[in-house]
DNA sequence: TGTACATCAGTGAACGCGCGTTCACTGATGTAC
DNA sequence: TGTACATCAGTGAACGCGCGTTCACTGATGTAC
């Protein structure tokens, strides 16, 4: 019978989403090296050797994990982006910024696990490239479709690129925002960077004493790096 | 005799600095969390427990690691900041942002130690803080020199900066960089925390896969980063 | 210079705890005829 | 619809290992008179 197939599998799969969920909330109290099977069995109420029916060992839960932070992230950003109007360069830029930072403030131990020190021991593995770049995928499709609408262009005069530099940056971002300027592509990495800077510092205490609110200082921050990029309004 | 209280004083610093080096040598290997007395105390050929001479706690220990891993980063900072001229303002940034990469490459287990992941139930003690912020006084003061002589002039046009942001930057940096106008202090902080987040996507493997060579993107974003901040060179 | 005493480094055993993973097993759920 | 068989989830014991920290102790080094 299909039905009571479906039925174990569906408990199996509840279950299954149930120890992530524990193990997630773990993340917060003993950081993702300090992530227990055993422990997490314990809160399940099952006995530790119950978890390898729904894991095969301690990394391919630490792989769930990470895949779906990532996932996580980049549902935000996207989700972000859709909500602006698609010509607004500037607002789109300033709407990933804002879903990143919130994400990571809102889920600090999931964003160490993505961006924090790499976990001694572990290797990701492939799966885990696609949902990587889901932001970055979302950032150059603005700088993409500025470029197209003309509202690409750099306020200050552009930094001349050495031509290995510029040929290497193209190939890399060919896929990811196509049409994009060598030049356009290194200063969106700079800004890129910051932002990622900001939030880790953020995140991980090291702003800590310098604003009351860290927002209005964030918030200065992406315009600036937005004009860098050279994002304009068009129209 | 002083002499020989020297002399036990001094097998006292020297198996101090030796237990130091090899923590120090185990982050590599198993992270800030993994540090362990016991595996220390093995290596150095003593019983776990004749640790506790040398230092108090676990805790203990990474606090030393993490202070000295501050000074040996400022003190690279500041070495290349001297060794720059010091009305070079574009080339002491430069300078200083080279310093902060190729030491986290030489020393990356530590790097993840100061501005990765916090380390799970550890708190940092006060003593951490003077040598935290080595690096960002160097930075300061070449903003600080920049300005009095006049180097210190964006190009694009300066965001208005709120007021009650303004007021905090310049209260929060005064000490650090005074006389700096707000705008500049937070075009700064931005720049800071893209350069810190150019290093930690390096170092956390963030970046592999994009550039063969990560060095001549480095450059040239820490070239528009520096034009962004507003450095130029005075004569 | 010699002796009595205090300081200090290092030992070894113990406490009480944690972990990942394997394996033979029971009993329930699902499948095929 | 009923029965025989296969699949699967969860058990409980075990292996072999790790950890931080405390404590009473021995023996060497340093100090004061």
């Amino acid at each position: 019978m299909t039905a009571s197939r479906t039925a174990r599998e569906r408990v199996r799969a509840e279950l299954t989403r149930e120890i992530v969920d524990i193990a997630r909330r773990q993340l917060a109290t003993d950081g993702a090296g300090g992530l227990s099977l055993r422990a997490v069995a314990r809160e399940m109420g099952m006995v530790s050797s119950a978890i390898y029916r729904y894991f095969p060992s301690r990394d391919d839960l630490l792989t769930t994990l990470i895949i779906d932070g990532y996932n996580a992230l980049g549902e935000a950003v996207e989700r972000a982006d859709a909500a602006t109007p698609p010509d607004r360069f500037p607002a789109r830029w300033a709407a990933v910024c804002h879903a990143v930072r919130d994400w990571a403030l809102a889920h600090p131990h999931e964003y160490a696990l993505l961006y924090g020190s790499p976990v001694p021991g572990y290797q990701a593995p492939q799966d885990t490239i696609g949902p990587r770049v889901r932001d970055l995928v979302v950032f150059g499709r603005i700088l993409s479709d500025a470029q197209r609408a003309g509202a690409l262009t750099p306020a200050a005069a552009p930094a001349e690129v050495d031509a290995g530099l510029a040929a290497e940056a193209e190939a890399s971002f060919a896929d990811l925002m196509p049409g994009v300027p060598p030049d356009a592509v290194l200063r969106g990495l700079a800004a890129w960077t910051s932002l990622y800077g900001w939030v880790s510092f953020e995140v991980f205490g090291q702003l800590k004493g310098t604003f009351q609110d860290n927002g209005p200082g964030f918030d200065h921050s992406i315009r600036v790096l937005g004009a860098m990029i050279g994002l304009t309004q068009p129209g």
